[in-house]
DNA sequence: CGAATTTCCATTGACACCCATAAAATCCCA
DNA sequence: TGGGATTTTATGGGTGTCAATGGAAATTCG
């Protein structure tokens, strides 16, 4: 949840922001695990849980062939990034390059998992998202409606 | 449920009322969950057992779009505050600059979630309230009638 | 042995906790 | 049931701790 910008510094280092950092905690890896977003110029980011998680569901027989491959584009570019000691990782070049990261980095909270972007980009990208809601006409809705409902 | 009107010191701290805060008392975080209102100058809020189904929401594949996206706007801009010893939040100056808040907030119940406003903005929406429902004619119904009514 | 990467230290500034006081609501008992 | 006693709130301020950031030292690897 939230967002946080952090700097990135010259050797391409950046803070984890610290409550990303304790929510993984107790995983069995001290780092996030990053892939460039396939809808955005942005990364997405998990725990190592979550990739093990879609590996395992890879190996599943009954899912369905598109999920198998949707499953293997994202585990192939898929970076483990450890912490250092101070809670940082580095953003390698390439990932760096496809969310046009340069000298700062906003992480956007999404629940289970968050996303990395070039905080100007986000900020556009927010705006659409809040103009599109506001086109569509959506009004701010009982929060309840949002969550997922148990079929009937 | 009912307002309250408290002040904002000079560190930007809160108290939430009591009332609100006893009955968050059960959830996983102890403080409250806030974001900007799309509608108005003001900020949403509630417990974070609200956002975790927010949460659950967006990874749900059965979720329209358009509320996926509304999903990632609230979630990316909600702000996790908790509470101190005392019972305060801290305002981070974005939110406290959404609604215009500057020495004192007044907290608007409203069942599961409430609203933040400043003070003089919230009588003026109240105000604004009263009269678009004069002028639309509507009588005090019978309170029932306001009740969300079972699914037939 | 040189380049890159990782650990180690140091600084600053924000934030969380501690305590202290005043006002208000609640309790309690004669 | 009135009013004093007690317990909660609300509010202010000081201070220690931790997160974020930068740079140097050290280690790794080709």
């Amino acid at each position: 949840m939230s967002t946080y910008v952090n700097k990135v510094d010259r050797k391409g280092r950046v803070s984890v922001p610290a409550t990303f950092r304790t929510a993984l905690a107790d995983q069995n890896f001290d780092g996030i695990v990053a892939f460039p977003s396939l809808d955005y110029d942005a990364l997405e980011a998990t725990g190592i849980d979550t990739m093990e998680a879609i590996s395992a569901g890879l190996n599943a027989l009954e899912q369905p062939a598109e999920q198998q491959g949707l499953a293997t584009l994202i585990l192939a570019r898929s970076l483990r990034l450890p912490f250092d000691p101070e809670g940082r990782i580095v953003l390698p070049e390439k990932l760096a390059a496809h969310a046009h990261i340069t000298e700062s980095a906003a992480f956007v909270g999404l629940g289970s998992t968050f996303q990395i972007w070039e905080p100007d980009r986000f900020a556009a990208h927010e705006a659409a998202l809040l103009e599109r809601t506001r086109r569509e006409g959506m009004r701010m809705p009982s929060l309840g409606s949002l969550a997922s409902r148990p079929r009937s």
